[in-house]
RNA sequence: GGCCCUAUCGUCUAGCGGUUAAGGACACCACCCUUUCAAGGUGAAAACACGGGUUCAAAUCCCGUUGGGGCCA
């Protein structure tokens, strides 16, 4: 029996590869696959590699290669080696990531030259069986109870016949011979998986000789890359003794295999579009953390075997064995993400969420920039500190506001955030000329117009007198709480603040549910918080 | 249809024959805090698919059934 190294202590020699085709936007299932090759290779202290299967011409479109790209440098999720392009990289400091992928579609040499390989040694052959032809034994094939495979007809083909037949330009396929035998494999997470490849029949690994199939391209490309382990999705579980039979056929040695469970949608079947998101750059578009997202898709079907939650890029590597992978499809949870999503946000820097946050309202047009080359804004990085604070912008009611203020009014929405892109829709009034709302959501439980009318006038009188200098949430709150008590009383709502509070807030926020009144009353100021209380009874009033 | 994989709370999972009247997390519910919404705190509810074995003892091992999934056609 082979045995399964469990690969316990450093193995500087494992190799592992990420293998997508580009043809379609980078997924949460491949981001997963991709995640744990980068774990296991990292934790081995390995390598890590990049490799486009980009053979099906038709299919694959190179936005779909960078969008996988541009998504793993995010995630933070980096390969080792491949081709550098960049000739200036080569002298100048080079690091990783800056490696382009391999691209199957730049390797078509060499897998021709392993099929013409097999075609000499005779272990492959052309096929000349048309569609039609090998459609119609299937029928019969069937019709009469038995399982389907090809019959080998063209493997019988005389020198003279196969010439003939090339000179005639008939379409053709290569074939591979399979001969008859059990194949075992021992998944490093399955376990004991036994194929029978009389099931098979002789395979097709070619199109032609200049278009390998997927299994002979991905099979020499393994062994060229010296991979050791592959690592990839459930759903290739049964690709992998068409490619042993091809690795067998070569003489290639085999490397170990780990097939990871599914990731399925709500419904349980494998996870795609028609679940709704499912691409990494939806999930970055939207307001999802790299931190969550990376936490999320390693904690599904993983897990450290304690019972911490919460991990970091750098833990998983510390953490991450292959024996700890579960063998059943795990359904996502997109509230579970939330939830990390928000943790993750917490953990920010007011700095680093103003930087995260910024972008967005800037997207919605709350706030423009005010600096001449507008790019940089949205690039800052490292000289936040130093001169971004210095940055105004222009809101959409057309006043000018610091990037000291954006940073006070993101504070107090970073612990109700569940995702970046909320952030405009909590904090829009702060940036708007009028606010919109109904005007009965001023009301406080019983409270009548009149009554409202009353504490609207004594919140404008009390909020007048205070000086534009003291005008902020501490002494908000002193004055305010000592003014409840009174008009409490007069109302018959002792105890019960939310008479003058609650009205206060709406009159600021036009939002039934929000940050403190006092802390948004500082930062709007004494005279946008009057104008506002004005609106409020004007509103009442129907003015 | 054939082959292959799989099966613990709604979801992600711990459990690798006896310390388990099955533990944690998310979600849900209640309470506390509170002007609202979050956050935070406390607590509740919630699962070993079924049937046979093996064993003194099974969620844990074996077989089957059923369910789910994948691949090929």
């Amino acid at each position: 029996m082979e045995a399964i190294s469990s690969f316990s202590g450093k193995n500087k020699n494992v190799r592992t590869r990420f293998a997508p085709s580009p043809t379609g936007l980078f997924h949460i299932g491949s981001a997963r696959t991709a995640l744990f090759n980068y774990l296991f290779a990292k934790k081995e202290e390995g390598s890590f590699i990049l490799r486009i299967e980009d053979t099906d011409k038709e299919r694959s479109n190179s936005i779909f290669e960078n969008d996988i790209i541009e998504n793993l440098k995010w995630l933070g999720i980096l390969w080792d080696e491949g081709p550098v392009y960049n000739e200036e990289k080569i002298n100048g400091k080079n690091f990783i990531g800056d490696y382009g992928p391999y691209r199957q579609s730049e390797r078509t040499e060499i897998y021709k030259k392993y099929l013409e390989k097999l075609l000499e040694e005779k272990k492959a052959y052309y096929c000349f069986c048309t569609p039609e032809e090998l459609e119609a034994k299937r029928q019969y094939q069937i019709s009469i109870g038995n399982p389907y495979h090809y019959d080998g007809k063209c493997a019988g083909l005389s020198e003279k016949e196969i010439l003939d037949n090339l000179k005639q330009g008939k379409k053709y396929v290569i074939r591979l011979k399979v001969p008859a035998k059990k194949i075992e494999i021992n998944d490093l997470i399955r376990g004991k998986v036994e194929f029978n490849t009389e099931l098979l029949g002789d395979i097709i690994i070619a199109k032609d000789l200049n278009a390998p199939l997927f299994n002979f391209s991905g099979a020499i490309d393994d062994f060229e890359m010296k991979i050791t382990h592959v690592i990839r999705g459930e759903d290739h579980l049964s690709n992998t003794p068409k490619q042993i039979i091809i690795q067998e056929a070569l003489g290639f040695y085999r490397p170990y295999y780990a097939h990871l469970p599914l990731i399925l949608g709500p419904d349980k079947s494998k996870l795609s579009k028609r679940h709704g998101a499912v691409s990494v750059s939806e999930y970055k578009k939207d307001g999802y953390l790299k931190e969550a997202l990376i936490n999320m898709i390693a904690l599904l079907g993983w897990n450290p075997g304690n019972e911490k939650e919460i991990y970091s890029l750098k833990e998983l590597i510390k953490d991450f064995s292959i024996e700890k992978i579960n063998k059943s499809g795990a359904i996502f949870n997109i509230k579970k993400l939330d939830y990390l999503n928000g943790f993750y946000i917490r953990q920010k820097s007011i700095n680093e969420i103003t930087e995260l946050c910024l972008p967005y309202l800037i997207e919605a047009r709350l706030i423009i920039p005010i600096i001449k080359e507008q790019e940089r804004i949205l690039s800052f990085k490292n000289s936040f500190e130093k001169e971004i604070i210095q940055e105004k912008f222009l809101t959409e009611s057309e006043k000018e506001i610091s990037l000291e203020e954006i940073k006070k009014i993101i504070s107090l929405y970073q612990e109700r955030l569940k995702k970046l892109s909320e952030v405009v829709e909590l904090t829009d009034f702060f940036f708007k000329k009028e606010i919109k709302y109904e005007k009965d959501l001023l009301k406080w439980k019983t409270m009548t117009e009149k009554d409202l009318l009353y504490v609207l006038d004594k919140l404008e009188e009390i909020l007048s007198k205070i000086e534009e200098k003291d005008f902020n949430k501490d002494n908000l709150k002193e004055i305010l709480d000592l003014e409840s008590e009174k008009t409490g009383k007069e109302l018959n709502m002792i105890g019960d603040r939310g008479h003058l509070l609650w009205p206060l807030r709406v009159a600021l926020t036009g939002k039934e549910a929000s940050a403190g009144p006092f802390e948004i009353a500082e930062i709007l100021g004494k005279d946008e918080t009057i104008k506002r209380i004005r609106a409020a009874k004007n509103l009442i009033l129907d003015k």
